[in-house]
DNA sequence: CTTGAAACCCGCCTGCA
DNA sequence: TGCAGGCGGGTTTCAAG
């Protein structure tokens, strides 16, 4: 891990289908060099994955919703229900464990505000640890990136 | 946009490495087939782009912080000017203008508390437009991804 | 760095609606 | 007749020696 390494990192966070030609040139590395420190990259782990980000609006996923939820107990098999719950749900595009008032913080996806009031019955009504939980809806994505460099 | 297409999207968007062989066998159509659907999925903006994610943890990115923002003003030039720098502080992953208490709420990857602490008084305190704010700590990363299907 | 293998891209042709 | 799938070429990119 060297200078080198963090800059074809801060370009293929935003970009994984450069060639590793133009990666070389934009560093001044031969290609091969570049191949093989992005094998090494992800064999590490320090690249995760590579993904395509799709667009919501196109696949008519119009709501966004950033939702905090509080907990009615919090002992460890509950977290642990409503984590591995969460995970499964696809309409929950992530979900933070935090500190403060809320016990957790989740943006969801969802078409509209029908499939919302849904997801809200499934995940907090029925047989849920949730004592209150309050919906934010988003108006504009004005920033969405995965980008940490 | 058929069925097929919408197959091909669940699978790239959790894995963009796979080749069109693999995803034609797994949805049923040669190879070429593939390709020219990907192709048109990206140039009719559905794929909007395809980006390596990355560890927070191997890259020093320990701490995450959900940040709740309220403005002192809403017009649209504080609203606009607001945007603006939120796109172009690095430390800001995510932003969302959003309806409720808060105006926006952020994701913040930074290394530590200290460098938590800049960027509040970078972006919060100096020549800023900000009443409030309110800081939640990320203690796990539950689920992030962005899929949408 | 060089080489062999594999994936991708671009024609053309065919079949079907 | 127009659109989508399949096949073949050449070209680029990838991965091992």
């Amino acid at each position: 891990m060297d200078d080198k390494d963090l800059e074809i990192l801060k370009l293929v966070q935003s970009n994984a289908r450069m060639t590793a030609e133009t990666l070389g040139q934009a560093i001044g590395l031969s290609p091969p060099a570049v191949q093989k420190r992005l094998k090494k990259l992800r064999e590490s782990g320090v690249i995760e994955n590579e993904i395509a980000v799709l667009s919501p609006a196109r696949l008519g996923r119009e709501m966004t919703v950033i939702v905090q939820v509080m907990l009615e107990r919090e002992n460890r098999m509950y977290l642990e229900n409503f984590k591995r719950k969460m995970r499964n749900v696809p309409a929950v595009q992530q979900c933070y464990y935090t500190t403060g008032e809320a016990d957790f913080i989740l943006v969801v996806v969802v078409n509209n505000i029908k499939e919302y009031e849904e997801f809200t019955q499934e995940c907090f009504f029925d047989e849920s640890n949730v004592n209150k939980f309050t919906s934010s809806i988003v108006m504009d994505r004005v920033k969405v990136s995965l980008d940490i460099l």
